[in-house]
DNA sequence: TTGAAAGATGTAAGCGCTTGCAATTTTGCT
DNA sequence: AGCAAAATTGCAAGCGCTTACATCTTTCAA
């Protein structure tokens, strides 16, 4: 028969120290509120019972849990990695900790693991993107979550955001593809259906070729999940459809890579044969071949920023505010003048 | 000033369903003990309120919390991504939610996030490798926390682990490098120092070179973080060395991938003028090009097994168990007969 | 019809911690 | 030395939930 070993508790450290659970807890959390000869000694007492504090009793308590929980889309690629990276060194210098969830591109399950944080207490939330149902928000805005959108940012919007305009940025871009010569367009885009980064990046490739005149029937469109191999078998399907892009603008770069891989398995010379352009610039961009143009996103910054409004918000219920941070087209070989 | 809302407890929900707090618990928790009518009655009311349970108040009741957390050394890359989606998946059909922490392969962290995690009620742990201090497996023995160890096994180990044996596997690898005729061989390893994994791998290649009568002297060595960028430059430092290498050995394809990108960069032809190996076959290995020769890691097969381990462990007490899986060496076009 | 077994519900004692308030000790002045 | 103020400590009431045990209902065989 298994018998669980007992753990110590306040009580013991408590009893042990000669003090009641009040100073010991205060030696824990207020060192200024406790003399220095008590505190020496309950620490003692802590190390040598080898007490560590339950942190659901003291979240309970306490009321609030100095946790904080991200829901990324995936963790399967590097998209969020590395902002994610920096969201939780800033956390941590702060005294905070981190706790993440993956919903695999799954609004349900998504709203699942909200409420999961959620119930388990956490201070505060970061999302990804602004799309989803208003049950969530409500519920969000009921419990009085302080919540920031990350990756995306609606500057409008009545939630604090950290981002930058996926729109825009892809718009940039396309208008240099066009201006460049290209004529012949093919989009391999992220499925847009509950994501609200890949319908605005669809949305600014759409912007420019219509402003620069072309009808949107003209423009090919594939909506694959964010997988490498997505990318190859997009592209595959393209040419076998006998689509002849001079250019394939690609939702990010994980899509971009399987085209170029794809391409050249083909007999295709990227950018001689066709050009490919990415987003996201993810350490990846530069080490393919050709080097990729892509939109280069400030992640770190961006997860910098994302943490230190989410504890204002948190520790000061301040007001929502929205950051928008700037983007920049990365120009490298993969795309050609035509 | 800021007023937080009030959030419905269980108390809340009895008193508007006219039952004792026991009975909501039952509703929640063990439906078969409760009347259908009831059972109505309560749920309904829940849903009115809104309810939903505090999980720090849940756990400290029952002394258990139906939550397994997993320290990995990085999300930055793609190394264990996969695994870890096939762990949460699997752990979520079993009622269980996971908890990722990530402690950029530093002891100190992860030691921490350890003892955060316990302190946090997690039912096992799910950790990677198992070279870490003793203090830290006695604190989780007196504890007594189910801890199952990924991506390395050690056959001999007290400790339940699931994967793979590196040394054995790429010692594999450099077998056929080296029968494949090439003599010099310049390895590029993870950093090695609180990381088995990659200590294991830089010593199944040191294993075969020696067995076929080299010297380890004559074995150039770079350690080098996990990184893309680290591998390109580690290359660069080879060659700016006078170092003539037929083939690179890479401790994983991320490194490798650097490698190939920069040996384009610099005129070498892979795998004409080089042979590059990798190591895990993640997504990306087969659209680099060329593609990469490397060791295929069953990540989703570790990470099922795994959590079906972990669960076992935690819910039957069983003894534990090494799960040793099979990996296998992918010929591609990036190593060469020389 | 009756009584024992089975089923449904309620009571209340914690789980391990924080914290407002009260009690006690120390400090600093006059 | 004497006293108010400041510093330190303890008391005890929860935080929201589960669960052993007690109590009350229902079921069903005799």
């Amino acid at each position: 028969m298994h018998v669980p070993p007992r753990i110590p508790t306040l009580d013991d450290v408590a009893n042990a120290a000669g003090v009641s659970t009040a100073t010991v807890s205060r030696c824990l959390n207020e060192k200024q509120k406790v003399s220095p000869k008590t505190l020496a000694k309950v620490m003692e007492t802590v190390e040598s019972l080898g007490y560590t504090p339950n942190f659901n009793a003291r979240a309970m308590a306490a009321k609030q849990s100095h946790t904080i929980g991200a829901i990324i889309p995936t963790m399967e690629n590097a998209i969020f990695a590395r902002g994610l990276q920096a969201f939780q060194e800033t956390l941590l210098e702060k005294g905070y900790n981190l706790l993440v969830s993956s919903s695999a591109y799954q609004p349900k399950l998504e709203a699942q693991q909200i409420r999961e944080l959620v119930a388990r207490g956490a201070d505060g939330l970061l999302l990804i993107g602004y799309e989803r149902s208003e049950a969530v928000y409500e519920y969000l805005a009921r419990r009085d979550v302080p919540t920031v959108l990350a990756w995306a940012s609606k500057s409008d919007s009545e939630h604090a955001s950290v981002g930058f305009d996926n729109r825009a940025a892809m718009r940039l871009l396309a208008d240099k593809v066009i201006d460049m010569g290209h004529k012949q367009i093919a989009v391999i885009s992220g499925i847009i259906d509950g994501n609200d980064r890949a319908a605005e990046r669809l949305a600014g490739i759409q912007d420019s070729w219509r402003a620069h005149g072309f009808h949107l029937n003209d423009l090919p469109i594939i909506q694959t999940p964010y997988e490498i191999e997505n990318g190859a078998t997009a592209f595959e399907q393209l040419i076998q459809a006998d689509v002849k892009p001079t250019v394939i603008m690609c939702g990010n770069d994980v899509l971009a890579a399987g085209v170029i891989s794809k391409a050249r398995d083909l007999g295709f010379n990227v950018p001689n044969d066709v050009s490919v352009t990415g987003f996201d610039d993810i350490e990846l961009a530069k080490h393919v071949f050709p080097p990729l143009t892509t939109v280069h996103v400030p992640h770190r910054q961006m997860g910098r920023v994302a943490a230190e409004s989410l504890i204002d918000l948190i520790e000061n219920r301040v007001e929502k505010v929205s950051h928008q941070l700037d983007v920049s087209v990365e120009m490298r070989a993969s795309l050609q003048r035509i």
